[in-house]
DNA sequence: TTCGATGCAAACACTTTGCAAATCC
DNA sequence: GGATTTGCAAAGTGTTTGCATCGAA
């Protein structure tokens, strides 16, 4: 029963619609059952979607797009949610709450993202921001290449480019 | 006359031009007028733009906004310029050319690019997908917060927030 | 019972594409 | 002279918005 990563500093007893509750009120808005759907079907699992595989999963709940991405960006500022990365000229989201800062892999082949946390970068990140008297609030790495699975071809192939 | 960054590594002696040609011979198509303009365009100074600009200053010259897009893809492929950014829902280039590998810190204030360079960023990174057996090919680096001139505030103002 | 929220469709912003005419080699 | 490229405008994306209706507090 291992955990990817530490919980520890984050509390985790109020559950993300509790908190986006937290976050309507405080902007005189409702938590209406769409956005409960939303919320539901968002923090369902810990996986990474776009904005139209949520409008996808939501159609058959009765919700509409124009709903899914006007609560995208309340999530969003509610900072239960954050932009990742971007692939196929969508955003990319993944939960930004209950779960530490952390940065991806991603393979150009699959498009496959891998989650990892280094420490020594905050820090160094932290360094560079200072010594340029930047207020760091955050960041976003992308690291491109190719992962570990596609990286071993399965078989011996055809070669796509054999020299004549 | 310091320059912000040592080119020694870089084959400077190739004019962009010739590099874009070069890329265009392996592909079967032409420098033409209008990419020749664009290429120009493009390498007049060093600083970060996005198509809509491009397309605006390259209008005076007679190309169309059809060839600028066309052009940057095929630039981009060429490796002489390369996406950094995305602001204001555009994405924002820079020179991939004869100009080393850095990041940028953003600022949310100003929408201002900070370039930087560390050494230390790249070993940490290469060890991270290592030890993820990924093949790492680039990365992407955003920073943000409030740069120095937006952190300073001009004068005592007015308290947005004020407690009541 | 009052605002805020929804769904719909139209509007938007950025980018790509089909096609005939122009251009390059 | 034949293939590539251009400009134009239309089509495509992903996302936002105006508005009448609906619904939560």
């Amino acid at each position: 029963m291992s955990e990817p990563f530490e919980l520890a500093s984050v509390n985790v007893s109020v559950t993300p619609e509790e908190k986006f509750q937290e976050f309507l009120a405080t902007k005189g808005m409702r938590l209406t059952h769409e956005r409960s759907l939303i919320v539901e079907e968002v923090f369902a699992d810990h996986s990474h979607f776009d904005a139209e595989e949520l409008v996808e999963r939501l159609k058959k709940r009765n919700v509409s797009r124009a709903t899914v991405y006007r609560t995208l960006n309340c999530l969003e500022e509610a900072g239960l949610l954050r932009k990742v990365a971007r692939t196929n000229d969508r955003d990319v989201y993944e939960h930004d709450y209950g779960y530490p800062q952390h940065d991806h892999l991603i393979c150009g082949k699959c498009g496959s993202l891998t989650e990892f946390h280094s420490e020594s970068l905050s820090e160094l990140l932290g360094s560079v921001a200072n010594s340029h008297g930047f207020l760091m609030e955050g960041h976003r790495l992308e690291v491109y290449g190719t992962c570990s699975d596609c990286a071993k071809p399965p078989k011996r192939q055809f070669r796509k480019l054999d020299m004549i």
